[in-house]
DNA sequence: TTTGAGTAGATTGTATACAAACCATAATGT
DNA sequence: ACATTATGGTTTGTATACAATCTACTCAAA
């Protein structure tokens, strides 16, 4: 179990369920960028009344997911060009520094973890399953998160990962796009795997803008 | 006017009021690690219902600011000595990005609001006034984050400063102590201002060393 | 045709009431 | 004396009602 789902173990309120479907929708782009959210009409769906549905509202915004407009209105968060490039700058520092702090931790349990989550990867890639494979991508990284033995910096990685969720997908066009991203996996791996931090965190700073400028295509 | 200040601009709800306050209680210390939250005595104080109240408690659990109990209760977030090193060790990590990058991003702007910054720190310190070191001492590192021209990095490294505001207060027990961290702000200006980013890169990390080494000390 | 004022409906923020869950203490049973 | 159960008070989560604010549309005047 790992921090984030301990945390929702602990949680069944209503406000909290929809603060996850939420955030599963707006990670997998089925909420798109920009799109306005309507609290009585959630609160319709939900099955619920407004108060939870604000709740729920409430977190999504401070966790930058959502944003509120100026007088009213809360919509997904939306990127300009320029802002996604600055978001995947930060991502960038911080998935290298994943990258060097793992290669210098790496243990038994964490190299298991890692390359378990990569066997996913390629089962869906090699499956052409779109969904599983996104599954399975954000599994594999979150692997690596978990390896630094650090929740806080493997909490910030998370949280760009939820952000950039929606445009990281469409870049999984078609079934090539997903084994060349798992194929990208394995030259990863076996920097970090070299025990060399140098050469981990080079690798994962190519490898995060190579996934950027593929996300820029995309969207 | 930076981003956290232009968010804030457009919200005068009671709970975004009841949010900032509590917020700055605790990034000072007045609320202590591990205090309990209270709805209803928190809405009698700020004379409001307990609806804003826990609008305002639901965003600072979002932002890791407080804890939610496992079954009820909600607490300002405390970490043991361990936690407090990993949160170190990811801030570390933030501000070291940050100095590179400002290191080689100075402009005439955010080389003169970096002096500006610094300025108030030498004059509060001088004074012997911890209450001025304090806000004055945000604000020069605010600086460094805003001359990375990267609102997202700005808003990590913030996030971090937040969370361990309360610890790093204490390290500041005498003026001796606000004219040394003063003095160290000079040397770590003179490394970020040679464009060197590895010396940048460096001098922040031993800047951030000895803050920690300080911090554990005075909790 | 354009502009400004007014209005109705929609949305937001909040207060309050109610029910469920939790917890501490007292009473009862072994 | 110790363990278990019951009870009352507290806390949490939610629904609903109300008031304030916002927005879009209509109509009249220039």
């Amino acid at each position: 179990m790992n921090l984030k789902e301990k945390d929702d173990a602990n949680r069944s309120s209503a406000a909290h369920r929809i603060e996850q479907e939420l955030l599963d929708e707006i990670s997998v782009g089925a909420l798109a960028p920009g799109q306005r959210l309507d609290e009585t009409g959630l609160a319709e769906r939900f099955g619920a009344s407004r108060t939870p549905v604000r709740e729920a509202l409430k977190r999504l915004t401070a966790q930058g997911v959502l944003v509120q407009g100026e007088k009213r209105g809360v919509f997904v968060a939306e990127y300009s060009r320029e802002q996604l490039s600055q978001i995947f700058e930060a991502m960038h520092e911080i998935e290298a520094a994943c990258a060097r702090i793992v290669s210098q931790r790496l243990n038994l349990l964490s190299r298991s973890e890692i390359e378990a989550a990569q066997s996913e990867c390629i089962v869906a890639a090699e499956a052409g399953d779109r969904t599983a494979y996104l599954k399975a991508n954000e599994a594999f990284h979150l692997a690596i998160y978990n390896a630094t033995g650090n929740p806080y910096i493997a909490e910030i990685a998370s949280e760009f990962r939820r952000r950039t969720g929606p445009f990281r997908a469409k870049k999984f066009a078609s079934a090539e796009d997903l084994l060349t991203s798992a194929r990208n996996h394995e030259e990863l791996i076996s920097d970090i795997f070299s025990e060399d931090s140098a050469a981990a965190s080079r690798s994962m700073r190519d490898h995060m803008t190579a996934s950027f400028i593929e996300t820029l295509k995309a969207n």
